[in-house]
DNA sequence: TAAAAATACCTAATTTACTTAGGCATTATT
DNA sequence: AATAATGCCTAAGTAAATTAGGTATTTTTA
């Protein structure tokens, strides 16, 4: 999902998390959130973010709703309660896992 | 490399930083750090490592120096002159990567 | 007003990076 | 004597992304 491929996984959870922060979004507005908010610093691919709502669809983990807005088809997507539930747990387990990587990135061993 | 596969994709910068931080290190040793550098939440298996290692040298980002100690035989990793350079652009852009990641995690639209 | 860009959805094939599941050999511990 | 720890490794399978498209409508630009 980034120009540099450097973190990946946790598309997933981004996608959850944005969906909560925002009550509902469709999927090209995802796509232009994520390019908007990290400054153009990632961009994420819509070939990616589709398969990854279909499946968390398919999970039950969010759910989907129509909008037709100015001649073109909007698929809205939002959390259901696992969906709530998941996104809350993914997000702390992202942010340990961020903080246990920067430990990781600076340890030195005792000896050296 | 997580126990919760969470960040993936930045295995080959977090190895190249380790060697960067101690001078040089040994296979084994790196997933004992990775283990006690992360308080045992993060596990870096040797199927992951080894290949990995393989790669950065077939590259001419480390090279190698074997050692035999108290009958084993290790295989210590040190950085080249490349590896060097990679291991801090590396580390750059992985710093970018996570604040970029951050910024995403709590981005609101502005009418929501 | 015609062409290009933006909006909006999508899929198939490939690649990459990792996990699962082992193997081998030596030394230290129980 | 058996098990765990140290130390190296590989092969097969999988999951998640990338590459490379496709379709259709509306808006903007030349």
């Amino acid at each position: 999902m980034d120009k540099d491929k450097i973190i990946k996984g946790s598309l997933a959870t981004i996608v959850l998390q944005l969906i909560q922060n925002n009550g509902r979004m469709y999927g090209y507005e995802i796509t232009k959130a994520v390019q908007e908010a990290s400054k153009g610093k990632m961009k994420l691919s819509e070939a990616a973010l589709y398969p990854t709502l279909h499946k968390l669809e398919a999970e039950g983990c969010i759910e989907t709703e129509i909008a037709i807005v100015q001649g073109r088809t909007r698929r809205y997507y939002k959390l259901t309660q696992k969906g709530n539930q998941e996104s809350i747990e993914q997000y702390n387990k992202l942010k340990e896992a961020i903080q246990s990587l920067q430990l990781v990135l600076s340890f030195k061993l005792n000896h050296a």
